[in-house]
DNA sequence: CTTAAACGGGTTTTT
DNA sequence: CCCGTTTAAG
């Protein structure tokens, strides 16, 4: 399977391929304007369905039905007999947005939609592409996929070894310049000798050398590499290059603003054949310029592409009218765009609200207010979202909503296969599948920690770069000499045999039972149970879910790729909940109420971007302005604070420059009420007004940590007597939300419970329907009788 | 080798 | 202020 079976006969092609001028095909074409699938687009929506042939790019706004024609494209070209399903290649950016475009197909024109393999984003494709041609770029076709972490470990090394002091030219830095380099499709010999020369006194172009040597050596590719090797491979290889660009009949691309140089290259390569190429894409949406996205991209389609149809789509079927023209005439003010002009049909609607508050605590204090006031009216939270520019403005919205006892959930954050107790699990198991995996050996030879610290790995290292072996075999080598004391020697003995038992059981069992038994008895599970933080039992959560599905796949490789490509959080959860997100995390979704919160010059326009990027960076900065505005389908509220506290100290601030931005006539200035609280934290209510949050997975955020702490270390002075008879306003909310669970619940004290997060536990008190449970591994929690069942 | 205290640095983060 | 990371003491 090295090469992309184009025959009639492969498993993956039906027998039967009809060319696009074929008398079937044709007939099937002529049928196509009755297909129920086209009936409901509108005119410019339509003509991107059916411009098939050339280059077309689909500027499709915000709320305009992006989606819609990437997927009834998708169902048209294949209903039309033009291409089958294995014969279109449908790149998106996030796993999430590949998998909702499956659906959608699938609903459209049934299973079909299966047979489409090379529907992914740009790094699942690239992974699946050089596994079949891997030996031809020096790799095995089991490559390992590195994350983050594996990376900066490994740059680390290899600063070291060239005697650089990592001091003063950390690793960080580099894998951010060899990142950057990679996004712009450079590999070590074509950077340039000035800019790699910036790193390190002249070095950086040679550690970027070291590096890449050094994952070749590893079996190991970067997320950069899927794709510049990919390049590679077809530039050395133009005969596979010529395989693929037959194979994929039609291409198509979501989010093309938010391609890097790299994609581009990727896709100009395979399209330049057939040129066949549709790319979708909202340069007034372009937000992640800083992370290698060139909007010129999409700025050059028609100059890249001789001869490319461009089709506007402008009307927006999501937000009011007030609030589509804020957004549009916000957006007016760059330069740099190719213009579109944003219209709705439908009603005005409410004006866009823009708020001053005295400082941040006030404005969160105005936001939580407001959303009581929207949730006893009937809004649901699922509808509400709170966008703000910086996660670190989330602590002090997040402190707000658990005091109020408003239920809220996070959005973003580490992704399930970043997560410590994930990472370490696979590192295990990669040893296990291979125990020449250096970096996955080092990263658990001391977790659970066992007493090989580093000097011990020093030695182990030293021996495997003299002796040019992994550091495992380096490690059966030294428990045979004295170069170790004896207590050291004999863990790594243990550990060592381990290894060999557990890569013996993985020859005959299921990978999830090694991967069971390997977690139990190198102590790792062991090592979360004996800890007692807040967040444990969740961890031991994700690693149960891990395994879990591991079974699922066939062997232990493809699982691997999975996780390390494409495994994300059960974010399925759809209760009752606000969200919370950066504005960056918010693009693609929407909402009926969108908070807005720190519109302040500095942290947004934020300082940083203007400083670096200049005008660039204040248009990309607009742009965000604007996806935040155009994710409201009802209400957008903007609010500013005078005060703010960056890094601990207070800073007096003046309202965005983009609040001055928006039209007045589509904008309401908002009083805010007259409790204002000057810093002394008394605004708004007591502060005995605070409660426990009900919601499960609130549990985990950072604010409810937070607040639990505070709750502790107030315990005496603050009796809950004394907190529950204070609680006011908030007590509404949750009566209401209260209500639905059962008031008089059969729980007793000194009952045991178990809670699907925190396990089982004792019950110390009752109240109404909040528990005190003392849990066996999570500690103390207060909880709502409803989150938790009654044991035995 | 482990733990606790000092230190420094602090946008955004699809893969 | 709050975090992760490095350093000095057990």
């Amino acid at each position: 399977m090295n090469q992309p079976d184009n025959s009639p006969n492969s498993q993956d092609d039906l027998a039967h391929q009809p060319s696009s001028g074929s008398l079937s095909a044709r007939a099937r074409a002529a049928v196509a304007p009755q297909l129920a699938y086209l009936s409901g687009l509108n005119p410019e929506q339509r003509a991107a369905v059916e411009a098939t042939e050339g280059p077309v790019l689909v500027l499709a706004g915000a709320g305009t039905g992006k989606t819609r024609v990437l997927t009834t494209r998708i169902a048209h070209l294949i209903a039309t007999g033009r291409a089958w399903p294995s014969q279109i290649l449908a790149v998106t950016f996030t796993n999430k947005a590949a998998r909702e475009m499956r659906e959608r197909i699938g609903r459209a024109i049934g299973e079909v939609a299966e047979g489409m393999q090379w529907l992914g984003t740009f790094h699942s494709i690239g992974t699946k592409i050089l596994r079949r041609h891997a030996e031809l770029v020096g790799l095995r076709s089991d490559f390992t996929i590195l994350g983050t972490d594996d990376q900066l470990r490994l740059m680390k090394q290899v600063i070291e070894a060239e005697g650089i002091d990592e001091k003063r030219w950390p690793a960080r830095q580099l894998a951010g310049l060899i990142d950057a380099w990679k996004n712009r499709g450079l590999g070590p010999d074509q950077v340039a000798a000035g800019e790699a020369g910036a790193f390190a006194n002249g070095k950086g172009g040679r550690l970027y050398r070291a590096y890449q040597e050094r994952l070749k050596v590893l079996n190991a590719v970067d997320f950069g590499d899927l794709l510049l090797e990919c390049l590679r491979l077809w530039r050395e290889h133009p005969d596979i290059l010529e395989q693929y660009q037959d194979r994929f009949r039609y291409m198509l691309v979501d989010e093309y603003q938010d391609t890097n140089v790299a994609q581009y290259l990727w896709l100009r390569l395979l399209a330049q054949k057939r040129k066949n190429l549709c790319c979708v894409g909202d340069d007034d949406q372009s937000i992640y310029g800083w992370r290698g996205a060139e909007v010129d991209n999409i700025l050059r389609f028609e100059h890249d592409f001789p001869g490319a149809i461009v089709i506007r789509l402008e009307r927006n079927y999501r937000s009011t009218g007030h609030i589509l023209s804020a957004a549009s005439v916000l957006i007016a003010k760059n330069q740099g765009r190719l213009g579109k002009t944003l219209r709705t049909e439908d009603e005005l609607g409410e004006k866009v609200t823009i708020t001053g508050a005295w400082d941040s605590e006030d404005e969160a204090r105005l936001i939580g207010e407001e959303i009581e006031a929207l949730h006893a009216k009937k809004h649901p939270l699922s509808e509400i979202a709170i966008l703000v520019r910086i996660s670190a403005q989330m602590r002090e919205i997040e402190d707000r909503l658990v005091q109020l006892g408003v239920p809220y959930r996070v959005i973003g954050g580490p992704r399930f296969y970043e997560r410590a107790e994930i990472r370490d699990a696979l590192a295990y198991l990669r040893v296990v599948n291979q125990p020449a995996d250096d970096l996955a050996f080092e990263r658990i030879v001391n977790v659970p920690k066992r007493g090989l610290g580093d000097a011990t790995i020093q030695v182990l290292h030293n021996h495997a770069r003299a002796a040019r072996v992994p550091m495992m075999e380096a490690a059966r080598f030294i428990v045979e000499t004295d170069e170790l004391k004896p207590k050291p020697r004999a863990t790594l003995r243990d550990l060592l045999i381990s290894f060999g038992r557990w890569s013996k059981l993985s020859e005959t069992m299921s990978q999830s039972e090694v991967a069971q038994i390997v977690l139990e008895e190198s102590g790792y599970t062991d090592m979360w149970q004996k800890e007692k933080s807040a967040d444990a039992a969740g961890r031991l959560e994700n690693l149960k879910e891990l395994v879990r599905s591991m079974e699922e796949f066939p062997d232990l490789q493809s699982f691997l790729e999975h996780v390390s490509l494409v495994m994300e959080a059960n974010e399925s959860d759809t209760s009752e909940r606000v969200s919370l997100m950066t504005l960056h995390a918010a693009k693609g979704l929407e909402f009926d109420t969108v908070f807005l919160p720190g519109w302040e010059e500095g942290l947004f326009p934020n300082q940083r971007a203007l400083d670096e990027s200049g005008r660039a960076g204040l248009e990309e900065e607009r742009r965000l302005a604007h996806v935040g505005i155009t994710r409201a389908k009802r209400r957008a509220k903007i609010y500013f604070a005078s005060n703010r506290r960056i890094h601990g100290l207070w800073n007096s601030t003046v309202p965005s420059r983009f609040v001055d931005d928006l039209p007045e006539a589509n904008v309401e200035i908002v009083e805010a009420p007259a409790n204002f609280s000057y810093g002394g934290g008394y605004g708004g209510g007591s502060r005995f007004d605070r409660m426990q949050p009900f919601s499960g997975s609130s549990y985990q955020t950072p604010g409810w940590q937070r607040a639990q702490a505070h709750r502790a270390s107030t315990e005496d002075g603050g009796s809950s007597a004394r907190r529950s008879r204070d609680r006011r306003g908030p007590m509404m909310i949750e009566g209401e939300l209260v209500a639905k669970s059962t008031g008089s619940s059969g729980f007793t004290v000194g009952g045991r419970v178990l809670h699907s997060k925190f396990g089982p536990g004792t019950i110390e008190a009752v109240d109404g329907n909040k528990l005190t449970v003392e849990f066996d591994k999570a500690g103390r929690k207060m909880v709502l009788d409803s989150f938790v069942e009654a044991l035995g």
